[in-house]
DNA sequence: GACCATTCTTGATCCATATCAAGTGCTTCC
DNA sequence: GGAAGCACTTGATATGGATCAAGAATGGTC
């Protein structure tokens, strides 16, 4: 659970009386590669720490899937937008390689939200964060070329390619996987 | 000021001693047509809620600029990229219309979240709804046409068309101002 | 109220990327 | 270890929307 402790001081600190109080919340959960670990229809049950693995979420539409991001490193994962609303998510998270995530349920969270100031500066803070990441991508789709798409990742999450298949990063990068595997070939 | 509470207490709500803690951090200021509330490479000073009028959050490029969203009725309004990280913004937002806005300056709002645990409840849940408007805008970005989008903004919010031009609503769409003429002409 | 600057419209053309279609591996799993 | 099923590649073709171009309408300004 140390993991877990480090993360959230990463945005905050927490006494010891308060850790005593927050760590009971947050349990291990196991996911083999191709599991899911939130199904669109449901409500997400639980906000994710990855201790381990990589998962994609994504959503369905018309028989295709349409990646929006990948969580690994010790970043957050779940389907967020339906934690938040507590409503039936619309999107998937499934592990495409065996993953440990440790969760809290939402009503914990929101327990010690009440109960402990820094927890809640730490949910705050949190979701700065994620804003801040969408505004960027947000620009980055609409003024680069599906080939300085590629090279942007390239140059900044290399690893990535390792990691998942060619499919999903052509769907997170918004092109086919034709035109994918096409500049591939061409760049470089 | 009153606005300033209503909108709050609609979140969160505040004794009537938090609340007068809270007034005083708020100041209105006001834009005339087509003055910038915000502008690209400054730190965005403040938060605003707004009072009057219309506002617009875009980014320029390449010479050209790309609309992100309008703010009105009593929603938020500022470059909150900015104002979160409180480094030089990446967008401008300009007064399409005359417009008083009520803001509150970023060192009031941290002492803010120190003092009332209400208020820090209530910076986060306003990122909760701002994060899911966002996950919500990328999945309509991802699944419908050009048309389907303009159709979509006039069920949804018909209004617009009163108050923006139609370029920077082309623009919010993510299509050129000939072809939301074009749909104009052949929709409806 | 005439002038200049935008915005909006309409038409012709172009292009980046999608779609369709085969063919070639890799996995994985009975 | 053979077959089935995906993931990837490569080529041919199609297309939604962009770009270019030129008027028409609108609106702010002196």
């Amino acid at each position: 659970m140390d993991l877990v402790r480090r993360t959230i001081e990463r945005y905050v600190k927490l006494t010891d009386a308060e850790w005593a109080e927050v760590a009971p919340c947050w349990k291990e959960y196991h996911f083999a590669k191709g599991d899911h670990v939130s199904e669109a229809g449901r409500i997400e049950k639980r906000f994710y720490i990855v201790r381990d693995g990589v998962q994609r979420l994504y959503f369905a539409h018309d028989g295709n899937e349409h990646c929006l991001g990948f969580a690994y490193g010790h970043s957050w994962s779940g389907d967020y937008d339906s934690f938040l609303s507590q409503r039936p998510g619309r999107f998937h998270v499934q592990a495409v390689t065996d993953s440990a995530l440790v969760g809290i349920e939402h009503a914990d969270l929101l327990r010690l939200y009440d109960r402990i100031p820094a927890m809640e500066r730490w949910g705050r803070l949190i979701l700065e964060e994620l804003v801040q990441g969408r505004a960027t991508r947000e620009i980055e789709q609409l003024t680069l070329s599906a080939e300085e798409r590629y090279r942007r990742l390239l140059a900044r999450s290399p690893h990535l390619l390792q990691l998942v298949s060619q499919k999903d990063i052509a769907s997170y990068l918004r092109m086919t996987p034709e035109t994918f595997s096409r500049l591939r070939a061409r760049v470089l």
